[in-house]
DNA sequence: AGAAGTCAATCAAGCGTTTAATTGGGCGAC
DNA sequence: GTCGCCCAATTAAACGCTTGATTGACTTCT
């Protein structure tokens, strides 16, 4: 009776609700957490019913699974990967900083996976590959910039990637004066200012 | 004659087992979450009815506050308030390493109640005093480090201040490589060593 | 017809919290 | 002293509601 209602969902549609789901699960775990999150108020936030869920879900477990997959997609941007590495990396730093700022849910969503992990050993596994090569990245950028005319040789990559994630880590557990801390970073890595000098 | 042992508590006898509540609070907190905290699992692990916990906790939120409470008192002891202020900020450091890593469930209930104060103003109350607490500390550490001969004049102690905090905050979050994190602050920090003398 | 989506209805288990009853020590009145 | 009452502490047993998940039927498209 009713012609608003119900179309069947083919080929690329289905992924699009798929979607829908997990941008729903999204944005209720950075609201209300794990702790918060319900089934039935992703569905709800949908619109349809918690069944239908069910059907791209079997669980609430590999829903979370395609949050996590998710969350960490929209990182991928925050690593251009042409210039100086020296720019490369003062990109990287705003960029992220940037990411979480317009997108506080990010952060929390991210920092509420990161515990999990130390439960969920499906989740812990994504996110140890993640890092891993994170760091590798970024070590490998330091590098080159050692050697391309970066004037800290004292500096031991490993150690300074590693620094440099553990900073971004905490942009997204909320914590103040993340501002000043990347700033701080930046003075050190000797990445300040945009080409030629100062600014801020 | 009958160990069932009902034994009547007064006075100090009902703040320990406030305290036992809180710890098995505690305990459950690092292994499942907030997500998987239950009264009754907290109450049980103590051997404790359920009503009994709320008879020392009318709420959940209330015994989630005292588990705050002990958290935070056990950073106390890190800031040790003599000695030459780098002697100081280089113990600190090393002193929520070695808290942190040996007793990984407090960093994990520290990142729990960080997230929670998101959502629960009583908390993020308490933690925000915390945070502001702890970074006039390490400002004012950070100043008297420079005016005593600290070889890093050009340093802005509110931003280093809030770049150490954020690196210990990352510690809690069970990132992988923070030791190499904390090895490379103290490097730029210029506290390296077991005791600082007036020249490096 | 058959497959793909969707839904209303339902279930068993689990949740925080409450209630009513019991226990045993402290203590003033005698 | 000891009797009798009070009250802090504790418990068994729910209460009312929510949870993740399932079922079977209905609709729409191919």
């Amino acid at each position: 009776m009713n012609p608003s209602a119900t179309a069947v969902r083919t080929g690329a549609n289905k992924e699009k609700r798929r979607q829908e789901l997990v941008l729903a699960a999204f944005d209720l775990i950075a609201e209300h957490g794990f702790e918060g999150l319900r089934t039935r108020d992703v569905a709800a936030r949908v619109g349809v019913n918690i069944a239908t869920l069910h059907y791209y879900f079997p669980t609430k477990e590999s829903l979370i699974r395609g949050v996590l997959q998710h969350a960490m997609g929209r990182f991928r941007t925050t690593l251009a990967p042409h210039g100086l590495p020296s720019d490369q990396l003062r990109n990287h730093l705003r960029a992220v900083n940037k990411l979480l700022a317009e997108e506080p849910a990010l952060g929390s969503v991210m920092a509420e996976l990161a515990l999990r992990s130390a439960r969920d050993k499906s989740i812990a596994a994504i996110m140890a590959e993640m890092y891993e090569a994170w760091h590798a990245t970024l070590r490998g950028l330091l590098r080159r910039a050692v050697k391309e005319g970066h004037h800290r040789p004292e500096l031991d990559s490993d150690g300074v990637a590693a620094l440099v994630m553990a900073t971004l880590t905490a942009l997204m557990t909320a914590a103040p004066r993340t501002d000043q801390a990347l700033r701080q970073l930046e003075r050190w890595l000797g990445v300040t200012g945009t080409k030629s000098h100062s600014s801020n």
